[in-house]
DNA sequence: TTAATTATTGTAATTTGGACAATAATTTAA
DNA sequence: TTAAATTATTGTCCAAATTACAATAATTAA
């Protein structure tokens, strides 16, 4: 792999960011960098890159998420293209973003050349970023929030195997309103689930039974227009 | 107003392109140029241009309207970023699409420098465009029928007072489907509506009423919350 | 064994959505 | 002048979805 030094591209350049959403303990959270050069180095920023000159723009961002988390074959969603004449102090960058929706417990993020330091940082609580990356990971929240409402993306952010009050707590704190138990349930009835077997451990009252998502029998269903969905 | 040579730019450049989109006689329609220079001379593109070095993308953007029309003031609608390596045969360029929404009648086209002809085309005959023109046409009309469903910008297309008919025609061909007439105008009841007492003229039948948007008593019952858009 | 806690299922009332019928207003042709 | 043709507009009924809330089930901890 090679890198290639900031003057070596045009004073006008393209990168990606890169956001990665999460979610855990009912919450969403996006992982962030400490940047570890200038500019606004130490401040917490979204992951992101140059693009390379012959680089396709999904290919930089599934680039940058490899180096982050070592994860190949996930999904990219295009979010929105940033391009304020003076969003970058050393020269016009025009910044594409992208996101990622990843399962947390199944990695390990290591901190690369250009981060610090890495960390989860629910949306609920986000400090002061760099650049324009408090503006830019917003809009990329809302668009998040706006797939969720019509795409079945969001077993892409749960485990493999979930209760369903995992799956409610997730469009709760996406929505930010609570929704009653019984009804939550009847709205899903036609998402094709398989139910395991196995239950919940380790909690102090009833354990919840475990689901998976069957994206075979959801496809079908999209496909032959007997589903579409919505939350 | 100034011009710059494409060799002005830096191998890898930005550009805007611009989707104008317009509703006449029961149908969504696309202004496209035919192109009045190399590459793909004389055949028909999505209106746009490269982004001058100081200048903000929605400002390019509402520059190429402007160009075209003469029309200021229209609100711009992000739409997405296409950056294939080879999208463009005389060096990389990335562009940013963005789309407005235009009343057809409000204004008179002019044919620019960069443009021969220029002429409203039906969404649903779609002549081969140049460069990857298709592919951003397409994707982006999916954005707008998106946005059709969650968002009241169907009245930047109608005419400033409708018929709650020309109204439901704009869905029918968005949605390719055809709807019930008594049951569009329960679904719209909420939306604020004024209601004239001009009706529609030489038609052979009973004319019908007019009608036209409320945005005052819309934006208000938005902010309280009392109506959320939805189609 | 019982209290506490959460999971899961059920029920009844209300609201919405879809199919279709009835009535109203206009133009055109006899 | 009137009736037919055409489209606009409103109403009704039934089914389906939504909502609020109650009842029951399964587990842990004391």
């Amino acid at each position: 792999m090679y890198r290639i030094d900031f003057n070596d591209f045009f004073t006008s350049a393209f990168s990606v960011d890169c956001i990665l959403f999460g979610y855990s303990e009912g919450e969403i959270k996006a992982l962030l960098i400490k940047r570890a050069m200038q500019p606004f180095e130490n401040l917490w920023a979204i992951p992101g890159d140059l693009i390379y000159p012959d680089e396709d723009l999904e290919q930089a961002a599934e680039r940058v998420l490899f180096e982050l988390t070592g994860l190949n074959n996930i999904a990219m969603h295009q979010s929105q293209t940033f391009g304020k004449p003076n969003r970058h102090p050393q020269g016009r960058v025009i910044t594409i973003s992208y996101f990622a929706l990843l399962r947390i417990e199944d990695f390990e993020v290591k901190a690369s050349s250009w981060a610090g330091d890495v960390q989860w940082v629910s949306l609920k609580n986000m400090p002061d970023l760099a650049f324009d990356h408090n503006h830019i990971l917003s809009s990329t929240y809302e668009m998040l929030i706006l797939k969720l409402q019509n795409e079945a993306i969001c077993f892409d952010l749960l485990p493999e195997r979930f209760t369903l009050n995992e799956f409610q707590q997730l469009y709760e704190f996406a929505f930010d309103q609570a929704f009653d138990k019984a009804n939550f349930r009847k709205k899903i009835k036609y998402i094709p689930l398989i139910a395991h077997d196995e239950k919940q451990q380790n909690v102090k009252h009833r354990p919840a039974k475990l689901f998976s998502f069957d994206k075979v029998a959801y496809d079908l269903a999209v496909e032959q227009n007997r589903y579409t969905f919505k939350m």
